[in-house]
RNA sequence: GUCCCUGUAGCUCAGUUGGAUAGAGCAUUUGCCUUCUAAGCAAAGGGUCGCCUGUUCGAAUCAGGCCAGGGACGCCA
């Protein structure tokens, strides 16, 4: 919260006291200070009669009128007023504004972090493609919003580890294995039988290809073809999200916990709770005690275990490493799961509110208006890597980040690609180069915060109020977890740079007057590239 | 059949967790480049917030019930 809202909610807070001393515990009140639609109704707004109303028994807007009566005033505050419901709306002077755009800069880098996040954990965990093949549209969307949402939470100071879960085992890896083979016996001219659940995608082409050319005469045994494709696979995946401006910290295979014995944990102390029985030679987990509308196998009749199984013991491990806040992005295709894993969590005893599991809703993609088709199971899909190439790597996330997580997604290529005003992500780091190319030819005027109360035009303080939101912004967008909130953010801001643009020059005769407005130039700048940088789009110099 | 998501302007979507006369972009119409990037700005028109009932000072938002679209429901992962 900046400086001035502080200050509001200060004298608001000591007005209460003095208009109503038999509200005792006005803390746990909690006075939020709202953003009012329209600028006719001020700068900053209170509620706070409307929900005494009930308690004290009066109409807010009585209560309203007595409290605004006790409302210290001071040269910040150009007036207070008392709106039809019952709102107290608050008109700060251009002081207060000038004296705020002081306080950001000297917040300089730091300026928009919360400290929401200082001394806590938190694991996100995205992406995690089966090695199976490339990363497709979905992923990018999934890659883009977790790698964003990873940035904001750092910038509200949690200590943050992105991982990504390898499935490297189980029957979609021997299909894999399977189809590999095929292809390979094929190239080599040899009688083969492509498997019916097999990966019929042109790259297992070219990963047999490639093993045909290193191992001409050896022979080579079922585990190696299934490790050989997973480990091709999973380069060409990580050189992608690389490509794509996304890195993990911890690739976590799950060949590795099925060694650990962590899984065999996992399943005695749920058998120690008393959640687990058998039935029909499997044994099956009692997870309709926890809101899953289905008990779910987690040892099968023939001894091998489910992907719920180890997906629990995966969960198991989050918590017991200690994380504050654990956070899975998953594909449309899991909601189902969401219960399941909830119900493991709380069946081994841990508090399943701090996982948040966020459903990263469909992606459909079109070109020019008319939708692309693709069918993953025959092979014809558009990867990301294809997306990345046509329309560049900004873009891309950008769109992915476009709409919010769980509501589905129109992607249009051919709009993403457009350098036109149709396109949103240029509109933004438009302004950004825009700016900088103001502050190129002002060369000789330097930033000067002697003459900020110079600017005074409406545009400017309108821009000020814009930058005075960055910081409730990003923790709006850290607490729904939705970066989305952040790129809307942003447009809002060019939006009033472009406006301000059109209405006065910032460089002129007046020194003291370009000087001051260089400086206000140079904080959109700055919040403008945070931002960005945040959503992992690039901030341009020049377009 | 069960579960999840969605339904708001012609189109694509917001709506600060229950607030004020429901907003933005695109599209349409009309203006603005001899001055720092017109990839921009200003203005206008456009609405039964899918439908019904309820909860209260107050509902696009919450509860219940319908209607419509999309998706998921394996001893696959």
């Amino acid at each position: 919260m900046i400086k001035l809202e502080t200050y509001l909610v200060k004298i608001i807070k000591e007005a209460l006291n003095k208009a109503f001393p038999e509200i005792s515990d006005n803390d746990s009140l909690g006075i939020v200070l709202e953003i009012p639609k329209e600028k006719k109704f001020g700068d900053f707004s209170v509620n706070i009669a409307m929900k005494l109303s009930r308690q004290i028994r009066k109409p807010p807007i009585d209560i309203a009128a007595v409290i605004i009566k006790h409302i210290e005033r001071s040269d910040l505050i150009n007036d207070v007023k008392v709106e039809k419901p019952g709102f107290i709306n608050f008109y700060v002077s251009n002081k207060a504004v000038v004296g705020s755009l002081k306080d950001i800069i000297n917040e300089a880098d730091s300026f928009g972090k919360s400290s929401m996040g200082e001394g806590k954990k938190a694991q996100i965990e995205f992406v995690s493609a089966n090695p199976t093949g490339p990363l497709t549209v979905a992923h990018g969307r999934q890659a883009a919003i977790g790698d964003s949402l990873a940035r904001i939470l750092q910038f509200c100071g949690y200590d943050i580890t992105k991982e990504y879960y390898i499935n490297d085992e189980g029957v979609q890896i021997q299909a894999l294995g399977k189809s590999l083979k095929a292809r390979f016996l094929e190239l080599t001219g040899e009688q083969s039988e492509f498997p019916e659940n097999g990966y019929k995608g042109r790259y297992i082409y070219d990963i047999a290809e490639k093993l045909k050319n290193s191992h001409k005469d050896k022979k080579i045994s079922e585990e190696f073809f299934m490790e050989y494709a997973a480990k091709e696979i999973m380069q060409t995946i990580k050189r992608d999200l690389e490509d794509y401006g996304v890195h993990f910290d911890v690739w976590y295979s799950q060949k590795s916990l099925g060694k650990s014995g962590n899984i065999e944990k996992t399943l005695s102390a749920l058998k120690d709770n008393g959640f687990l029985y058998e039935r029909e030679g499997a044994t099956w987990f009692r997870s309709t005690q926890f809101k899953d509308d289905k008990d779910r196998v987690v040892i099968k009749s023939d001894g091998s275990y489910t992907y719920v199984t180890s997906d629990m013991a995966y969960h198991r491990e989050k918590f017991e490493k200690g994380y504050d806040r654990i956070i899975d992005i998953l594909g449309p295709d899991h909601h189902g799961y969401i219960n399941r894993i909830k119900a493991a969590c709380e069946a081994l005893g841990y508090d399943s509110n701090k996982l948040h599991i966020m459903i990263a809703q469909l992606v459909t993609l079109y070109r020019g208006g008319k939708p692309v088709r693709m069918s993953t199971r025959e092979g014809e899909f558009v990867t990301l890597r294809e997306i990345m190439d046509e329309v560049g790597r900004d873009a891309t996330r950008f769109f992915f980040i476009m709409r919010r997580t769980d509501s589905h997604l129109d992607f249009d290529l051919a709009l993403a690609k457009a350098q036109t005003l149709d396109n949103p992500v240029y509109y933004i780091q438009y302004a950004h180069a825009r700016i900088s190319s103001i502050i190129e030819f002002s060369k000789n005027a330097k930033p000067n915060f002697n003459n900020l109360t110079l600017l005074d035009k409406e545009q400017e303080l309108d821009l000020i109020k814009a930058l005075m939101h960055y910081p409730k912004i990003i923790e709006a967008a850290a607490i729904n977890l939705e970066p989305f909130i952040l790129l809307a953010y942003l447009q809002d801001l060019a939006g009033f740079f472009h406006t301000y643009y059109n209405a006065y020059r910032v460089v002129t005769d007046d020194k003291p007057l370009t000087e001051a407005r260089i400086t206000l130039i140079h904080t959109v700048k700055k919040v403008l590239a945070s931002g960005l940088g945040l959503l992992g789009v690039t901030a341009l110099e020049k377009m």
